[in-house]
DNA sequence: TGTCAACACGAAAACGGTTTCGTTGAATAT
DNA sequence: ATATTCAACGAAACCGTTTTCGTGTTGACA
């Protein structure tokens, strides 16, 4: 076990001092050839690594970036992560992940305890919880803080930040019309409580979509679920009930699941009834029929959040300036629809 | 914006050292009643949090734990990830997770940005590449700083560290069995090439349960893909050519996807050919129909590398002393097979 | 009244770097 | 021979804590 060498240790080893040696290895004017080329050769045998921390502590940076979400088991969230993980890592980054699992007491206390120094910024996607309250103090003073924040996806318009999100309204808007123009007539809609923006947003461009159009749209055609967990209950009841011939659902599960219960009654999918979904996850991809998305392009939306945040980290001017990126969705075609 | 206030900022205010600023909030017994209510009265007043990384400076502990891993997008790496975190967090540390995309070369530069300090110790799966190169002179040096490292999944022995494996020998074994006993007379194994060590020893678990049956194993029954990624045309013939009444997959995908082909042939599962796979995911429970599968336990796995990582960061002994922590796997009954 | 604890606090080193600002000695200019 | 310049290096401050080791003041006790 051979422990770490210092600039401590090299400049004792070679009886100069600690500024020589720092100097040397920064290949300094100010040191002559003979001193350097001595440095380097000894630091290179000795594998000396600058400590990361006490350089943190110096200039007062990181080069770590934090990440807040609320799961990571969704296979959206976990694009984005593999998006923000390769640029950052890119710029010489690291990304500390931490999951609110959508509570708004964990997401406070994993800002909090990454605020205190551990990281340049914040990339964030809002709790459930957090949405649902309204409260966002603790985004506040972390922003006061003068520690920049990107919040991407599940975001609030309360916080003046840098945003990056899919035009939410628009893929359902999207989605919606395409079933329209293939001539469905009860068009249904699986989502959750409002309270999730990204919900909101879809609703709302499902709403449009029907208005538009001769038939309409009908409250009683959407289905809120209180939460993200499935109730398999619920959702039969529901299509029993409707009927459908088309249904837009906010993820890839309630789509997937809804699939199957119509499949045991006998529809035939896309032809009695038609599914389209959010999230271009490996469930849409490998279900039978293969299910039609609104992809969200995670990943593009992690490589986004990063450069923002990463920008505004090494940006020295303090411009109070933000902006929103849209990413527009794409409707992904597979065998759940006509085509 | 309000900076962050330090202990010096404290000390100016009230007029006394910093030492008793400290002392006062670490409530010393050194320091007067009155002194330590008026220095924690301020403190809270200005929201005084101490800076990660001057502690971490100062102890030699970052409280941070770095996950390398070869990707986030496979849902077994995630749940790990998962479990990694609750428990990490739970005793107070981050997780700074890399990925190394299957790359040895990424996964040296990942070890190395995060072994100068960033982080106590390691939690890691090999990359494929890594396993197929043979080379652990990365893992090597950073135990030898004395650095604790945890591997978990995908490991090799040539390492002497805490390692957290699932009996893959066992679980195929067992899936296998099950084959057998339901009378299948043609099982065939999808698998990867052997330099993972896991499909080496799920392989090995095959054909353990074969030869003890009286039908023996068959060499011919074993498509092993050169890579992680889906060649659906190589699993197309090959099921088309053997035509097995039954088939192991080393996960879920390969599953899936073998699962749909043979039901455009018009097979029923599981009555013509039954299913297993590898990997509780997503995929396998709203697959249609469901997947049996044989669960690997990711959340718990990285709960035990959590533990065994923490637990030895905090010994302050130097005991030498590693263990293997093998966990059993349990296979999930689905539609995909008889029951 | 002198001595000694006990109390309450401060100075300073340390963690491992970076960086500014001397300081030294030799070479050059005058 | 003296003043000036420059190359090459070192001392020390600093980042924000913790912690050890004084030190001055007070009160009690002989």
């Amino acid at each position: 076990m051979k422990a770490k060498i210092t600039l401590k240790d090299i400049a004792r080893e070679l009886e100069v001092s600690i500024s020589t040696v720092s100097k040397a290895l920064k290949n300094s004017e100010e040191i002559s050839r003979d001193t350097k080329e001595k440095v380097q050769a000894f630091a290179k045998l000795y594998n000396y690594k600058p400590n990361n921390i006490a350089i943190s502590l110096k200039n007062k940076r990181t080069k770590n970036i934090g990440v807040v979400i609320p799961d990571i088991v969704h296979h959206f969230f976990t694009t984005v992560i593999r998006g923000i993980e390769k640029y950052a890592n890119a710029r010489g980054y690291n990304v500390i992940v931490c999951l609110s699992e959508e509570s708004f007491d964990k997401e406070v206390i994993n800002m909090e305890m990454l605020a205190n120094g551990s990281i340049d910024g914040f990339i964030m996607s809002l709790a459930s919880q957090t949405q649902e309250k309204g409260d966002y103090n603790h985004l506040k003073e972390v922003t006061d803080q003068g520690i920049p924040v990107v919040l991407f996806d599940r975001i609030t318009h309360e916080i003046d930040c840098d945003k990056v999100i899919i035009d939410d309204e628009l893929g359902a808007y999207q989605a919606t019309k395409k079933f329209i123009d293939q001539g469905k007539k009860k068009i249904a809609l699986i989502t959750t409580d409002d309270y999730l923006s990204v919900s909101k947003a879809r609703t709302k461009g499902y709403w449009k979509a029907l208005q538009e159009s001769e038939m309409g749209a009908d409250e009683s055609m959407i289905l809120k679920m209180p939460s993200m967990e499935m109730d398999e209950a619920a959702i039969k009841d529901f299509l029993n009930a409707k009927e459908p011939d088309a249904v837009l659902c906010v993820n890839e599960i309630f789509a997937v699941y809804s699939m199957r219960l119509v499949q045991e009654k006998g529809l035939r999918i896309p032809e009695d009834i038609a599914f389209i979904g959010f999230t271009d996850g490996v469930l849409s991809k490998y279900a039978n029929p293969s299910l039609t998305v609104v992809a969200q392009h995670g990943e593009k939306m992690g490589e986004e959040s990063a450069r923002m945040l990463i920008d505004k980290v090494e940006s020295e001017a303090e411009e109070e300036t933000y902006q929103t990126k849209i990413l527009e969705p794409t409707l992904v075609i597979r065998d759940s629809i006509a085509h």
